[in-house]
RNA sequence: GGGCCUAUAGCUCAGUAGGUUAGAGCGCACCCCUGAUAAGGGUGAGGUCUCUGGUUCGAAUCCAGAUAGGCCCA
């Protein structure tokens, strides 16, 4: 003998290979590759194809740029959901989408070139495009992929492929012939210089000296107030662009203010009554003499003379009128103003545009034709002062837009659109309708969607634009009316379907129409092909058409669509009405909206701001499951927060989540549930506590996935680990865990409910923190689990056998005994009496019910305090020693600690009397002293 | 300026149909352990629920207004 035996080493101390640190930007790249190697994706398609399919639709993000955090959000939610689906029983393909038309790749090649698009053909430019956007679909592609997004990623959805884009033109065929498409004007901004339309992204504000003129507009009506006054009577008007004034057809004043009559020189000059003296000031009129007061609402419908044509111009009414410069009155031009627009719709005024592409007038402007804008200014103000219609001019200057490729000052002119009409037809009653079927979440959002489609204009659908899909209609030389038949339509589109939407413009029109082709109206043989390309939201709009109708994977309608609330008036909407318009029916049974990203403070992510939080950057440093976790752990039906302290407390829950699962682990390297599971009556009670805990979870988790509430998902499993698992019941597990023989019934006991929780742990993580609970899947032996990945798993099934709510309540009150127990120790603890809770005897008082439940589990006792031993006396707690802790939670309990008597077993810790009383194990406890025998 | 939405401890969230001293976890402070160890355990201190007014016997919870912020328009 002598030498002393290493106890230690007959424990059962935890061994694993699963690390505590997790070192995400290292191991989730080897996971991601076993996945493809898997092709998981593909796996999970084929071994679920049986089931009921769930489809969940990607909105397509822009193919620009690097992917945000927003992408970042939209893209886990989405695949939480598709991955929590297939889980569940369901066959969810998921098909991401990129949208790769439009204005911003358009100009940002542009911007490469350094020339100006004229300058190189359009088939050429169209082609840079092309290569833009594919190069960007592969960049984000692959970061999508990184976040740990599993989908169809090798054979995606692109708005730009053949098929795609000859969906555009059978889905406007389908419109049109419905008669919902008809040609109007509207006004652009246009830069003459360039002749080229311009979006709003490519324009530059800056300041401009503009003349500021006064003018007067001869009232025609009788007005009621002023009956009584002979004078002749004007409307005072104010611009800063006397060009527009030959387009004029209205004057509008605010419906609320108030206006008066003023009396100047024999004179009546009508305007806004809290402009008077800022307006004759300026003008330096001093003797002015107030008649008549009254609303601007009285006005409406007024006619007034039109001071440069000779038509007439409308008093309306508009609450845009400003009443802190001018004189409150303010002209209309539709063609030149796109508030002038709404109201000249909403009026039903004619849109008169006496300006072209050059910036010339024409024969519409009357006696102005051929000049120039930039010279009829003086003219028209000459014209003006000489027929005594200006009362004053002076100079002004403002912000006005200029073209960010020749930084002139550019226009708005009204031009030939292409409309969708909400009303010609019943597109926006039928839109109204459908969206009563749709299941909005959260349910706001149905009352959103409704006011927006209620409210909406006409949708204008061309875009002057080379970087899109042809708006596909010819124009009969002769006659000049536009042709679309569904004859065109079929040529148009099945001419897409072979060579894409560049053979438009690569072809000469008489190659894409056949010979004998004629106009359905005059019969004429020649015609021109339309310039102008279709909105980029009508082509995303169609995506339903063109990818969910092609795929035989896919479905359609879409169960769901997943899009943050901006999406309200963008994808939202056009799907709806593309659908709608088409087939009559919604292209979703169901919505769900997400919020947008704000700061701790609630401030919008912005450079300024310098608050913005990139995705790339987190996942480099802490992994893409922290910013899983991160996405889980935030109510999205709200505006979600980011922050560096929001994501280390998000660290922080990871990590203790990982530690639970390692624990797990690490006590089940001798485990194979098939050899030695316990059933489940033979398990001991506190196993089956356990195990009614962790069923709870189940239920409570499964039904916070189901109505995709994922942060009460993350909240549960995190106090789960935290409360039910580390704090107790793992804790109170270690003694019986490491001290037993190895394949004890009490043990092995223990690890059957282990082994339970570890894999549901990791099933149920696994739409979420998708890399990490595959990392501890791969920990699980091969033979013992049930498929070679995590995400091939189905649901783990709530067993309602295990709410022993008999066994809850007992378990309830003694955990409230033990909280009181824990406080007595602690108060211990500070005055030096014990460290380790083992060191510690406790003795508990108690009375009547109290008392006889305790002792009825006097055993269990020690073990769930883990202290070395408890004495239980019968007596009220008045009787209790002095210094013992009274409870206040439990008034019929009172709780003396002392130092455990004996000696501290070497093998166990647990202070015992036995310890000593062998010979030949002298250092341990008869407990340990048995187990040690049986060893050997 | 309009439509929709949000506002509970430092952080993330609960708060059932309005009813006793507003909950959880994290973080924090202090302590213990050193056989989950760049871990684990314990105890404790933090909110009067953005503000104002109203309804009610009684409101974080209903109503109105204000403030701050978000999305979309203008």
């Amino acid at each position: 003998m002598g030498k002393s035996i290493d106890y230690k080493k007959t424990l059962n101390l935890p061994r694993t290979g699963f690390p505590m640190r997790a070192d995400l930007a290292r191991q989730e790249p080897e996971i991601l590759k076993f996945w493809d190697e898997i092709d998981v994706y593909k796996l999970n398609c084929e071994e679920t194809k049986d089931r009921p399919p769930f489809v969940l639709h990607d909105g397509p993000p822009y193919a620009n740029g690097d992917i945000h955090l927003g992408h970042t959000l939209n893209k886990v939610l989405k695949d939480i959901v598709v991955k929590y689906k297939s889980m569940r029983g369901h066959f969810s393909p998921y098909v991401p989408g990129w949208d790769c038309h439009g204005q911003p790749i358009e100009h940002n090649v542009e911007k490469s070139l350094g020339v100006h698009k004229s300058e190189i053909g359009q088939t050429e430019l169209r082609e840079l495009c092309r290569n833009y956007a594919l190069k960007y679909v592969k960049r984000q592609s692959e970061q999508f992929r990184r976040l740990g997004v599993r989908g169809d990623f090798k054979r995606p959805y692109l708005t730009l492929d053949p098929e795609y884009e000859a969906t555009n033109i059978e889905i406007f065929g389908k419109l049109y012939e419905r008669g919902l498409i008809y040609r109007g004007r509207k006004p652009i901004h246009w830069c003459y210089r360039c002749e080229t339309a311009l979006a709003e992204a490519e324009i530059e504000y800056a300041d401009e000296t503009s003349p500021s003129i006064y003018v007067k507009f001869p009232l025609k009506s009788s007005f009621a107030p002023l009956r009584e006054y002979p004078q002749p009577k004007y409307l005072l008007i104010w611009t800063t662009t006397p060009w527009t004034l030959p387009a004029n057809v209205a004057v509008a004043v605010h419906p609320e203010a108030d206006y008066v009559a003023v009396e100047v020189d024999g004179e009546i000059y009508i305007l806004a009554r809290v402009l008077v003296e800022q307006v004759f000031g300026e003008a330096g009129v001093a003797n002015y003499r107030t008649l008549e007061t009254f609303k601007g609402g009285e006005l409406e419908k007024l006619v007034c003379e039109q001071p440069l044509q000779d038509w007439n111009s409308l008093i309306v009414l508009a609450d845009f009128v400003a009443l802190d410069q001018g004189a409150g009155c303010v002209h209309i031009a539709p063609g030149h103003g796109q508030e002038d627009y709404m109201v000249g719709l909403e009026y039903d005024l004619p849109t008169p545009m006496p300006v072209d592409d050059k910036g010339f007038f024409t024969k519409e402007a009357g006696k102005f034709g051929g000049k120039h804008i930039t010279e009829a200014n003086e003219s028209i103000i000459q014209d003006l002062s000489e027929r005594n219609l200006l009362l004053y001019r002076t100079s002004t200057v403002h912000s006005y837009p200029h073209c960010w490729r020749c930084k002139k000052p550019v226009i708005f002119r009204a031009t030939e659109q292409w409309f969708i009409s909400m009303d010609e037809d019943t597109l926006r009653r039928d839109a109204l309708k459908v969206i009563g079927k749709v299941s909005w979440i959260p349910a706001w959002s149905r009352n959103r969607i409704t006011s927006m489609v209620e409210e909406r204009p006409d949708w204008c659908i061309s875009r002057q634009r080379a970087w899109g899909v042809p708006i596909p209609v010819f124009y009969c030389q002769v006659c000049k009316r536009p042709v679309v038949t569904p004859d065109t339509i079929k040529i148009v589109c099945e001419l897409f379907k072979k060579e894409g939407a560049d053979s438009w413009f690569k072809k000469p029109t008489g190659d894409i129409l056949p010979a004998d082709f004629t106009c359905p109206d005059c019969g004429g043989k020649r015609f021109e092909k339309e310039k102008d390309i279709l909105d980029v939201w009508f082509e995303s709009g169609i995506s339903h058409f063109a990818v969910l109708r092609t795929r035989s994977e896919l479905t359609w309608p879409a169960d769901l669509y997943v899009e943050g609330s901006d999406q309200h008036r963008g994808w939202f909407q056009s799907s709806l009405l593309t659908s709608v318009g088409a087939e009559g029916k919604a292209p979703y049974k169901a919505v769900l909206t997400h919020g947008f990203l704000v700061d701790q403070e609630g401030r919008k992510m912005s450079k300024s701001l310098g608050n913005v939080v990139d995705p790339l950057e987190v996942m480099k440093e802490s992994g893409a499951d922290i910013l899983r976790l991160w996405v889980a752990s935030s109510d999205y039906s709200v505006d979600v927060a980011v922050s560096p302290e929001i994501l280390k407390r998000v660290s922080e829950a990871y990590r203790r989540i990982r530690n639970t699962a390692r624990f797990l682990l690490g006590n089940l390297y001798d485990f194979d549930p098939g050899e030695h599971s316990v059933a489940y009556d033979d398990l001991e009670e506190i196993d089956k506590w356990a195990l009614l805990k962790l069923h709870r979870l189940l239920a409570r988790v499964t039904e916070a996935y189901e109505n995709y509430r994922f942060h009460l998902v993350f909240h549960s499993i995190h106090n789960f680990c935290v409360t039910d698992m580390s704090a107790f019941y793992l804790d109170v597990l270690k003694d019986r865990l490491y001290t037993t023989a190895p394949d004890s019934k009490k043990r092995r006991s223990a690890q059957t409910v282990l082994f339970e929780v570890l894999t549901n742990l990791a099933k149920i993580l696994s739409p979420i923190l998708a890399f990490t609970a595959e990392e501890i899947w791969r920990q699980i032996p091969e033979g013992q689990r049930e498929k070679m990945s995590v995400q091939l798993c189905f649901w783990p099934k709530v067993v309602k056998e295990y709410f022993d709510e008999a066994l809850e309540k007992e378990w309830d009150r003694l955990h409230e005994v033990r909280d009181e127990v824990l406080k007595a120790i602690e108060f211990a603890r500070k005055e030096k009496l014990v460290g380790n809770s083992l060191e510690a005897a406790v003795t508990l008082y108690a009375s009547n019910e109290l008392y006889h439940f305790l002792k009825a589990r006097k055993g269990l006792l020690p073990t769930i305090f883990i202290v070395s031993q408890v004495e239980l006396v019968e007596a009220a707690p008045d009787a209790a020693p002095d210094d013992a802790f009274r409870s206040l939670e439990l008034p019929g309990l009172a709780v003396l600690v002392h130092r455990a008597p004996g000696r501290k077993c070497e093998r166990c810790w647990n202070y015992s009397e036995t310890v000593g009383g062998d010979r030949e194990h002298k250092t341990l406890c008869a407990r340990c002293v048995k187990v040690v025998r049986a060893l050997v």
